[in-house]
DNA sequence: ATGGTCGCCGACTAAAAGAGTCGGACAAGC
DNA sequence: GCTTGTCCGACTCTTTTAGTCGGCGACCAT
């Protein structure tokens, strides 16, 4: 229905969290869950995925936990987002292997690449470091 | 994952269709589910709903159909989609009676509601006429 | 060295949404 | 009155999403 699931929902509320708090050092899975009301193991999932991405880095041990691979700045949403759901499609005759019996006739596919194109530019363009702050972009135009 | 139903997906295809073919009188169902290959009365129920929110108009009995209710310039793809689809939320604590546990602490809610009003804003800009046309508004920018 | 804390990982179950089907009722034209 | 075609609700099947479980290995402090 056009929505995102909540592992990556999961996935921005915690990597977020994660960048305001680990410059004092790491922060637990346990941590994030309680914070945040998630299931942990579920949360634990999510962050192994993104640990595997290189999007954020793990410690193991007592007093262990992530902390961010990059600055704030350097993380986009949109790699987040990918990182836990994979490429966005927002339909499926834009995936790869794709055996759409309209190839040909379908005019649709331009309209709707176009319309993925900007979705994608827009998460790719806002950073972890523009989530707190309030200068969020203000409001996309269509240039005719 | 972030997509359009099949629902959405063929409701489009099939309003297009119509859009383009009404002229010379109502287009039956049996047609464009042949014309695009999609199970017969799963196009049925789509352009029931469809006719149910008003975009188009059915015609009983024999050389029955559908027509549309407007002009294809003055129906948009936000329209369709909304017909089909219900309203968008592009996470799901956005929508009315959300129960989420982190009202107050979660700072994902307002550049979240950025990118849907972004979407929703583009989906509504672009007509059924647009979709025939090659002018699609082109790219999009970010006002910073 | 050892035990508790914490991340790592894969397999599993449960719930919800999506896609598609079936069968019957009704309407309009031939 | 029969055929063609729409209307409509209930039903099933499949896929995706959400969440759970249990064992493993790393790490640190005592």
């Amino acid at each position: 229905m056009l929505r995102f699931t909540k592992r990556a929902d999961y996935g921005l509320m915690a990597i977020h969290y994660i960048a305001l708090h680990d410059d004092l050092g790491t922060v637990s899975v346990k941590r994030i869950a309680e914070e945040f009301a998630i299931p942990q193991e579920l949360l634990a999932k999510i962050l192994q995925r993104l640990a595997k991405q290189g999007l954020i880095v793990s410690q193991n041990g007592p007093k262990g936990g992530y902390g961010l691979s990059r600055r704030p700045a350097e993380i986009t949403i949109g790699e987040v987002i990918r990182a836990l759901e994979g490429p966005i499609n927002i339909v499926s005759c834009l995936e790869e292997s794709s055996d759409c019996p309209q190839m040909e006739r379908c005019t649709l596919r331009r309209p709707v690449r176009k319309i993925q194109a900007a979705i994608t530019h827009m998460l790719d363009t806002m950073s972890l470091a523009e989530l707190t702050s309030d200068d969020v972009p203000e409001i996309l135009t269509i240039k005719a």
